[in-house]
This record gives C-alpha cells, sequence and structure tokens, in this order.
DNA sequence: TTCACTTGGTAACATATGTTATCGTTTGCC
DNA sequence: GGCAAACGATAACATATGTTACCAAGTGAA
C-alpha cells in the first residue's frame, strides 16, 4: 500500500496497523503470477519479503517494465484506477511474502485520509517522485548508450543486478540478452 | 497552472478568473528560452498560444524531451518542487503568447484549494495521468522499434509531427537526424 | 543421482543506427 | 532583393545491436 511512505509520512503509521488485518498475507514461490496480463488489478500488494517484477508479453517475447523489493508497493496502476484490463503481469521472482489489500478497502483507506491534515500533500509528493521516476527513465533513453544505461543500473541500484537474472535486466535496458552479455564482458575488460 | 484541467474540474473555473491577474502574459518570439538549465524554475507556464519544448543538453547535443501544446501547462518539475537547479531547459519552438503564474502564486491556490471537496482526488488523478503517460513512454521505448515509435506519434499525435522541427522529434524518439529522415523515406515507399 | 530447466557466455552473420559530409530548399531578417 | 541560418534529404562508411545457434555451469525436483 501506500505504507511504503510510512517512514516519510509517521501520520500514516496508525492506519497501518488498523488495516494490516485487512491484508490478506501470501507466501509464494518464485515465478507465481500475482496479476496476469488482461485481468483486472483488484489488490494493492506490498513486499515484506523477495521480488516482483511489473512486464508484459509483446508478441511471444516477455519484457520487463519495473522490479520491486521488500518494502515496497506496486499494482497495475490504470487497471487499479480505471478498473481496465491490465496490460501488465505481476509476477515473482523470487520466493515471496506479499500483503495484498483488496481494492475496496484501499479505496476506504484513501476516503479516511483524505481528511488527515498535510494529505493532499502527501499524495501530491508521492506522486510527483513517481512521475519523475518514469521522466528520468525517459531521459536516460534518450541521452545514453545501452551500455551507460546498464552502467548507471550498477551504480545508482546495484540490487536489481545482483538478484534479478540477466534476461530480465536485458528487456528492462530495452536490449537482447546477447547484448547485455557483451556489454558485461566489455565493461570486465576495460578493467 | 493546474488550469488546463478546467474542462475535466469545472470547479476550477472561479480560482482561474482570480489568479489571472496574477499571471504575467507574455508574447514572445520562436527559440525565447522561458526557463534556463541550471536555474531554479520559479513560474509555472500556461501555454495560450504557440507551442514549448522541455529539453536538456547533454555533451552539447540537445535533446528534447517533450513537447506542449495550447491550452497545457509546464514547468520544470523537479525544480519547481524542491527549489534545485533545473536539469531542463524550457524553450519556444513557435512564436508564443504564454502566461507565466509566480510560485508563489501557485503554492497560495494550492492552499486555497485542499478546502475543496475533491481536491485530493483531482491531485492524485492528474499526477496518475502524467505518470501514466511517461510509463507509456518508458513502455514504448522498450517494445517498439524507433520506426513504430514515429509511426506511433504519426498516428497518436501527428500535431507534433506538422508543427516540430525533424531534429527535435529525432532527438525526442531517441535518434539522430539523418536516421529519421531515413525511416520517412521507408514509410513513403512502402505506401 | 539423474534429468529437465534455467541461466549466462560466445561466435557468426544480418540488420539497424550513428557519423560525417554534401546538396538543395525554405525561412527570416535587413 | 539578398544573405545567412535553419531545415530536410541522401550517400558512404563505421559502429552498434539483433538473431540464431551452440555450449557449459548451476539448480531444483523426482
Amino acid at each position: 500500500m501506500l505504507f511504503h511512505f510510512k517512514d516519510k509520512f509517521p501520520q500514516l503509521t496508525a492506519y497501518w496497523d488498523r488495516y494490516l488485518p485487512l491484508q490478506k498475507r501470501m507466501e509464494v514461490p518464485a515465478k507465481t503470477v500475482l496479476l496476469e496480463e488482461g485481468k483486472t488489478s483488484s489488490n494493492y500488494i506490498f513486499i515484506e519479503k523477495g521480488c516482483v517484477r511489473l512486464a508484459f508479453n509483446n508478441n511471444g517475447t516477455d519484457k520487463t517494465v519495473q522490479f520491486f523489493f521488500e518494502n515496497e508497493g506496486l499494482t497495475s496502476l490504470e487497471s487499479f484506477l480505471k478498473n481496465t484490463p491490465s496490460l501488465f503481469t505481476i509476477e515473482t521472482i523470487e520466493p515471496s511474502v506479499i500483503y495484498a489489500l483488496p481494492k475496496k478497502h484501499f479505496q476506504d483507506l484513501m476516503t479516511e485520509l483524505s481528511v488527515e491534515p498535510g494529505f493532499a500533500d502527501m499524495i501530491l509528493n508521492i506522486f510527483a517522485e513517481r512521475q519523475l521516476h518514469y521522466m528520468h527513465e525517459f531521459v536516460s533513453f534518450i541521452r545514453d548508450t545501452p551500455e551507460q544505461r546498464y552502467q548507471n543500473l550498477l551504480n545508482e541500484r546495484p540490487h536489481i543486478v545482483q538478484r534479478v537474472p540477466q534476461h530480465y535486466i536485458a528487456s528492462y535496458l530495452g536490449i537482447s540478452r546477447v547484448h547485455l552479455s557483451r556489454i558485461k564482458s566489455a565493461l570486465a575488460r576495460k578493467r
């Protein structure tokens, strides 16, 4: 849920405790599909342990859009907000422990929260951050070569490179797995 | 301002009328720099007439991130929200008529608006849309070839292709202007 | 252990894309 | 009108990247 912003917005803590029982806790193996492409997203997912990817299928080839780890939350946003078929699949990469908050309770929470002072500011902050994140990704695509993009990943989010299989990373970078392999060996030779 | 959402959120209209006098109206020629990379963004810009781009300089090469047209608003968001040096330049493409709302008044407006019923919902909607926009751009990069991306532009936002010089579009698509020219002639041959 | 599956590396070749240079046209300005 | 700058097309060549195929190591389940 929004609860991954607990640290930044302490007023959320009380809500977290109260909404905890409404969430469904699940322990799932790797490669478990939590939301299937084409179905409507009806849960907000919070990751207690493990790692998850947001992906889609393009003419039989699998493409990864984003990776999520412990204490992060996600959903297929457009589907969740607009009740439309999800363009994306949500799938675990490692065996994971996740909490699912049904949409109905999510909406209740939003209603409750909206009277909280500073709520608008909080929403603005949270969404601005996400927007800036995607915008930076976009800028990286038009500015950097794939090799530079891989180096950025290594420098800024090394946990992704460490925990995620390489072919997922390749599709996330927008290149083939063969080319990512080439990039890695080129970098190794440079040192 | 947020006023480009007037149609979607009619409750904004009264505020628009009241804040209009606080905005600075400017008629500027093409290629006018409205915000320079490295300076702090202190205005929210609304376009009455003309067209504007958000861009940055990368080792001497100019890259365009986004295009804006009549009845759209923009700022260098990160700079505007966090008072940091802007990573981007804002520059007119055509001779334009723009309104600039100083940050101080923007903040006043937000404070006033926050008591308005449905405000949180409005903010969430606006930012969700922007987030989805950038996310779709990202997805397009990892899914489509440059040729497909150009066709998407032609189909979904033909006004951009019609009004914007080609080399800006090339950098926006993440390719060289020579390659965009090749793509165009390849498409022409196909028909 | 064995077996199937996943993961990651590499080679060879095909294709896509960048770079540089040149040319003709258009546009804006004096 | 004339000049400089912007714009867009194209060619030739260099480099980056995709595709297909093959191999080796690691992993997990029966």
